[in-house]
DNA sequence: TTATTTTTTTAGATTTGTCTAAATATATAG
DNA sequence: CTATATATTTAGACAAATCTAAAAAAATAA
């Protein structure tokens, strides 16, 4: 069983690899853990000693499969009690956040399982994240984003890349929640801002926005 | 905020003062906590320093008003997440304990107003312990046990006054479970041992058990 | 390819909660 | 009321996770 602490490490250290396959760099790490590089060093070695990453000097980390595991079963317990939190106990998208990264240490499986088959295993959480079943398994389905569509372009929201709160919150405020579909209508060349026909609302997203929406064509 | 520790130390002092007015002392919280008195003292200073217990040395710790509204605060915390465990996930009244000793230290006061509220604001959680409310107040029940009965005497199954998993899959067994009514038949002079009548059936439950086993009459 | 910048590691210190062993206070027994 | 036993505290040490400052390696630029 691994702390609190360790347990952290390694779900950041699987979200900085999970998008590439290189190895992760301990200052990556230290501004995720917001820590000094120095302990990152500290706690990578004891990651290293009980084998849950692979480390070489000044080449950053991987993990190993056993660190995998750990990690993706983090996520899916982080990403059920989101779901628990927004459809049973009527929390918003954007407040699930912090206590779901509290409840993701909690350790029982039986409890992780039971809880899983209490929301009928959902597939998704509530920013379109996949939920690794049991075994750590989860598709990954391809999306795009809405700042790579081009005019005329139809799509449905089906995600999020960042998620901050004042994001979520903003996003709200817009309309542009998951499962919405939308038409892009301009491209400004100025400032990469687009406009969007959603539930026939016209609305203007800028580009930073627009690079964290996840579509499905 | 409380650590997790302190948390657990602030719990236990309750527990051990709630039924009498005495100063806790070092040993018996060094009991429970599962550690050594030179590390109860430790702590009991620090809690001290944050004005969550009064201590004069040698001579035991108090609870302060503030110590007393935390500790009631977890204790209403873990007795809320036991009803979740067993209401909505189907956990036997004997598994419970060690989850919610997990979640109850969960930090976010809207959690727990709205889990209340998902479970419709019980009285009780499993074991028959009584739910604060948010302000931190709950009835004391008078009860009594089925030791302290007399032959012939009828009562109701109200609580535990031992929470340990043996025990209670102990009474599950016998079908002494919360709200069944039994009468008392026999007392035993040699050992202690009771019968009793409970749903037609007739059962011996040693003394041992029957001072754990809290009665309405 | 040498110099400079960036990244990473080491060394040594700090904090939290714990421990053992020894010292001190309180309670109990004769 | 003294001796003994029990309970508690102090002193000093340790492990986990962190920090700062300095050293070392790797990457980048001239």
């Amino acid at each position: 069983m691994q702390s609190f602490t360790e347990e952290n490490y390694l779900k950041i250290i699987y979200h900085l690899s999970v998008n590439n396959d290189q190895a992760v760099q301990t200052n990556a790490i230290a501004e995720k853990m917001q820590t000094k590089a120095a302990s990152v060093t500290d706690m990578i070695k004891k990651l290293a000693d009980k084998k849950l990453v692979l480390y070489k000097k000044y080449q950053g980390v991987h993990l190993t499969e056993t660190g995998k595991q750990a990690a993706i079963n983090i996520v899916r317990k982080h990403r059920l009690w989101e779901v628990f939190l927004v459809e049973k106990l009527n929390f918003k998208w954007d407040e699930v956040h912090d206590i779901a990264e509290e409840l993701e240490h909690i350790n029982s499986a039986e409890l992780v399982e039971r809880l899983d088959e209490f929301l009928s295993f959902p597939k998704n959480d509530p920013h379109g994240d996949p939920i690794p079943d049991k075994h750590g398994k989860f598709d990954a389905v391809p999306f795009t984003r809405l700042s790579k569509l081009k005019t005329g372009e139809k799509g449905l929201i089906m995600g999020v890349s960042e998620h901050s709160s004042a994001f979520l919150k903003h996003l709200e405020k817009l309309g542009l929640t998951l499962g919405k579909t939308l038409t892009l209508t301009t491209i400004t060349d100025f400032d990469g801002s687009v406009e969007i026909i959603v539930e026939d609302k016209k609305i203007s997203v800028t580009r930073e926005v627009a690079k964290h929406i996840l579509i499905r064509i």
